[in-house]
RNA sequence: GGGCUCGUAGCUCAGCGGUUAGAGCGUUGCACUCACAUUGCAAAGGUCACUGGUUCAAAUCCAGUCGAGCCCACCA
């Protein structure tokens, strides 16, 4: 008979029972047995190559995992696929940081030896990022594993771009675009983000050029500008034409301060009169209300920065060269000099920074490639009002539509390194398709190619086995940062090139902070590595205290106390096991053990309010995961098997077990005390296996661990694989 | 500027119209004999942010105030 050691050592267990599992095979819906029919798909949200795994990745983890595992017990054709992306820019930037320790810059290596470097680093950090998917118990079918950028995936990216391109949805054009100067590459809108900062308004006088000779030389117009050095690139002052203010001006002409360029006063309705003086200065080039004014109104577009955020040589000779900051000094000092500068006034506003280096963002007009939205936005848009994808909550439904009824073209084209190249140098030939290390010219923005992994992954686009078995795919687990960046990009994708949608439930998990309330981060040192937590606690424990903390709130506070409590409750799991253990139970039937139910005869109080109890959890459980309550499964799990079955069934069944049949007064209903000693010891052994099993998919290494030494005839090779309790 | 979410025990969070408001962790006291001291038993600890309203009844619904966070937005 087994003996259990006194307190449970995820150490000796989690490595062993992973190789049980791997061995198994089971991972993979190819080999799970012939009851597995009904195919359930989660396609990993893949992490970006940059770094190792944190705590918001851990807890989506946890979440998959026991969706993957609950609906494998359920008898479903689990497959979770997973896969890591490569992350254009944000993977270039810390292969970047990395070279420049060694004091070199991506140009001095050159584009193939930089491409180079990066795939070694994805080797490493993708590999890395794998294994602590394994450490945490993930049950993905490694077999399928996928990189946004192999060679497979190559082909799916090229094959959607030339079916939008022959569509017409795909066009090149010059633009006004986002770019970050650090990155040196444009960014679509999505990947800003705006930071407060303390800046100045500046209140310019700009002099009205003389309509006749009847000079009135202190004539002036004053526009408000956050930017002057921008107002080298000034092609028009404007107005709204319902401002009586200006309605004299508009139709005069206007000499630009420092420049002495004659520009003309215009009335253009996206003028606010409320702001400033109610008239602007209008930067076609560097601003894109006044891009799409100086479009209606036929104006010249003079770029004054360049992609360094330096003056170019259209700005006066003074200033060409000059960086931005640096410019608008310049700028400033002359006009008071030359006394324009009216007032300045504090002004508080955001500035526009790029997402992964958090550089000030430039507006400049640049060539770039832009896919039509209003299409696809109709497409992504459908679906969820129709129901047939749900939002959990669904009060990010809201923000998905907002985003999807004001969009404008996306900017699919950087001018980074490392991506998928665009498959198109122009747009009368197309080219084929060189391997990603000799690449010349642009790549496409990374979200362009992570918005076809649902079905990439599969096989897309051949007509794979998998793809039509396992697509659509059930739940995507995701964090609500990226509901507009990825979910909403993958459904439209989906919806064209699949014709289907991608997922049907998108849960949107809690952002992980600290205790403190702040975002974890590595660069903050405020990030926690579920690994540490893992070698401590264990990886059931850290599981289980992350699940216990998803309670469907939009942010998480971080505490390790939760684990301590997941390491108490496994290990409270391996006492019970233990006691049962010691009572040397018969070797039982599974099918007897499992169909143990209220219909037996013979059972006590405490009997049937140990059976009804577990009925009811398992209700509640079920319940609670087909609504993504995984905290609440979690707390109604610890407390059934804690109070009812240790606090209350085994301390009463204590004087029902033989062994203690010296202090027992011995009951004239059962023939004898060892039957009586069976059927208490049977049920023990009933409550214990059902509870596993619903234990399992949030701590899988103890509930096998356990079960494997369970006396039970005709057992499964793996607990995983079972009838979960019905 | 628009939208969303949240302010409940020392800490992290449940409860979301109806008996003395709960859990985990922490704290205090007692108890190691036969599953577990990563345990058991007991206890302390809360004007449920504030103000007003609806109701027989409000932590729970409504309005407003203050505080925290997130998303969206071309106001120079």
């Amino acid at each position: 008979m087994v003996e259990l050691p006194k307190v449970y050592n995820p150490k000796e267990v989690e490595e062993k029972i992973y190789n049980l599992w791997l061995k198994s095979g089971y991972f993979n819906p190819d080999k799970l047995p012939r009851r597995h029919r009904k195919p359930y798909t989660i396609v990993i949200p893949p992490p970006n190559i940059t770094g190792e795994l944190h705590m918001g990745h851990a807890l989506n983890a946890t979440v998959q995992d026991i969706l993957i595992r609950w609906r494998r017990l359920q008898g479903y054709k689990t497959l979770w696929l997973p896969g890591t992306d490569h992350a254009g820019i944000a993977t270039q930037n810390v292969v970047e940081k990395e070279l420049k320790k060694e004091g070199v810059s991506r140009f001095d290596l050159g584009r193939e030896k930089f491409i180079e470097r990066v795939w070694q680093w994805k080797e490493k950090y993708g590999n890395l990022i794998l294994e602590q998917f394994k450490k945490m118990g993930c049950s993905c079918d490694w077999s399928r594993t996928r990189f946004t950028l192999d060679k497979e995936y190559v082909r799916a990216v090229k094959t959607a771009f030339l079916d939008y391109y022959k569509k017409g949805w795909i066009y090149r054009g010059k633009k006004v675009i986002n770019w970050c100067p650090r990155c040196q590459t444009s960014l679509s809108d999505l990947e800003i983000e705006y930071k407060e900062e303390k800046g100045k308004l500046w209140y310019i006088k700009y002099p009205l050029k003389p309509k006749t000779y009847n000079l009135k030389p202190k004539t002036y117009i004053v526009v408000a500008t956050t930017r002057p050095e921008t107002m080298l690139g000034d092609t028009a002052v404007a107005a709204n034409p319902k401002d009586k203010r200006y309605k004299n001006l508009v139709g005069q002409i206007t000499v630009l301060p420092l420049v002495n360029r004659e520009i003309p006063i215009i009335a253009d309705r996206l003028v606010d009169p409320k702001f400033g003086t109610g008239a602007v200065k209008v930067t076609p080039a560097h601003d894109l209300q006044d891009y799409e004014i100086s479009l209606r109104h036929k104006l010249p577009i003079i770029q004054v920065i360049d992609e360094k955020a330096e003056m170019t040589k259209e700005a006066p000779l003074p200033y060409q060269g000059l960086k931005v900051l640096e410019a608008r000094q310049k700028v400033v000092e002359d006009l008071k000099n030359k006394n324009l500068l009216l007032r300045v006034e504090d002004y508080l506003h955001q500035i526009p920074k790029c997402y992964r280096c958090a550089t000030t963002i430039e507006l400049i007009p640049s060539e770039q490639w832009f896919l039509k939205m209003a299409k696809l936005a109709k497409m992504a848009e459908k679906p969820v009002k129709k129901g047939e994808i749900k939002f959990h909550p669904k009060s990010f439904e809201k923000s998905y539509f907002d985003w999807l009824k004001n969009i404008k073209d996306w900017c699919i084209s950087r001018q980074i390194w490392w991506g998928h190249k665009i498959p198109i140098k122009n747009e009368a030939d197309v080219l084929d398709y060189n391997p990603p290390t000799t690449r010349q010219g642009d790549v496409l923005d990374t979200w362009f190619s992570s918005a076809l992994w649902p079905f990439a992954t599969l096989g897309w686009p051949k007509k794979t086995k998998d793809l039509k078995r396992f697509y659509p795919t059930a739940v995507l687990s995701t964090d609500r940062g990226i509901i507009n960046l990825w979910v909403a990009r993958m459904v439209f994708s989906g919806m064209e090139f699949m014709k289907k949608i991608p997922f049907k439930d998108v849960f949107l998990h809690a952002t992980v902070l600290t205790r403190e309330g702040k975002r974890m981060s590595k660069s903050l040192g405020t990030g926690i590595n579920p690994i540490n937590l893992i070698e401590k606690y264990g990886a059931d424990a850290t599981r289980f205290g992350i699940a216990w903390q998803i309670m469907g709130g939009q942010d998480i506070r971080f505490v390790e106390d939760n684990i301590v409590m997941g390491r108490k409750f496994c290990n409270k799991i391996w006492n019970a096991a233990r006691f049962l253990l010691m009572q040397k139970p018969p070797l039982i039937n599974a099918d007897s053990v499992r169909r143990f139910s209220l219909i037996k005869k013979n059972l006590t109080p405490a009997d049937k309010k140990i059976l009804r109890a577990l009925e009811k959890t398992i209700k509640s459980v079920n319940g609670d995961l087909e609504n993504f309550r995984f905290g609440r499964a979690a707390h109604t799990l610890y407390d059934f098997f804690w109070h009812d079955f240790c606090d209350v069934y085994i301390e009463k069944s204590k004087t029902e077990l033989s062994f203690m049949k010296a202090k027992v007064k011995m009951r004239t209903k059962f023939s004898s005390p060892k039957q009586k000693d069976l059927k208490t010891k049977k049920i023990l052994l009933y409550v214990l296996l059902n509870s596993l099993k619903l234990l399992h998919p949030f701590i899988p290494f103890i509930t096998e661990e356990i079960y494997q030494k369970l006396p039970i005839k005709n057992k499964q090779r793996c607990l995983m694989i079972t009838e979960w309790p019905k």
